[in-house]
DNA sequence: CTTGCCCTTCTAGTCACTGGAAGCTTATAT
DNA sequence: ATATAAGCTTCCAGTGACTAGAAGGGCAAG
């Protein structure tokens, strides 16, 4: 199948596949006798495992050894879990980071009358920062 | 005073200092004779105010909004209110899509045993989400 | 005088794509 | 049969917000 079709059965777009396939992350697909890409099921299964891991965050390399233990058979899930904690544990943090953020900034934004003159609390947070 | 303690008392990197310069976000500092840029207190109280700014989130462009809104006397509090709101409801949605990403995963880690068997329920929920 | 740090500019790399150009092949419509 | 459109190929460049590094000049202390 074309790239086309595995991009519609994957979920990704041609352009991003190209990508995943310069960047290592999925092995060149077999070619047609007119030098187009040709897919198949395999190929396909692996690009909507990728999809799935880089929609949850993952980073492309972190997904790139992913989908090497995923084909691995005799993998450890230790190993799996080990990225996927750590990935979790960012993700908390990053959670975090913009939990306080957003109380900062809520608080501005509701202090500030949002009317026409110029005296604006926001502003004044931005300059002088408690 | 030169770039390096500009850089010190607005806690900005000396090279992010010049970006921003790049950027139209600061103006050209005035030149020593040397050739070093000089800068005075009101060019360091700038660079403090994108800097918190930038630290609340808001992009390059929304910071150069906001510095000319905060050097404008006759603004109105309205203005800054409007980027302010929209940013807040960006770091809302950006929030909730990461609880969710964090539900999934999490659930996908806690019930991952970890152990040196190959059998791994990340990896089949990466392959086949249900 | 030399060591070492600070300053200057410019280029290029990061991450994960995305857009576009130029040139094939294939499918569809007339 | 032909015109056109869509799909495929490669390669180059741009995104955001820096950051690293190279090559060179300035300046104070030992």
């Amino acid at each position: 199948m074309n790239i086309g079709e595995a991009s519609k059965q994957s979920g990704l777009p041609p352009k991003t596949i190209r990508y995943y396939e310069d960047r290592g992350l999925i092995a060149p697909p077999a070619r047609a006798e007119n030098g187009y890409r040709d897919y198949n099921d395999t190929d396909v299964h692996k690009l909507r495992f990728v999809r799935h891991s880089r929609g949850l965050g993952f980073s492309v390399d972190e997904c790139s050894q992913l989908l090497s233990l995923y084909e691995d058979k005799g993998r450890q899930s230790a190993d799996v879990k080990v990225i996927a904690q750590k990935h979790l544990t960012e993700i908390d943090e990053k959670i975090r980071e913009l939990q306080e953020l957003r109380s900062t900034l809520h608080h501005l934004v509701n202090t500030c009358q949002g009317d026409g003159r110029p005296d604006c609390p926001i502003l004044e947070g931005l300059a002088n920062p408690s």
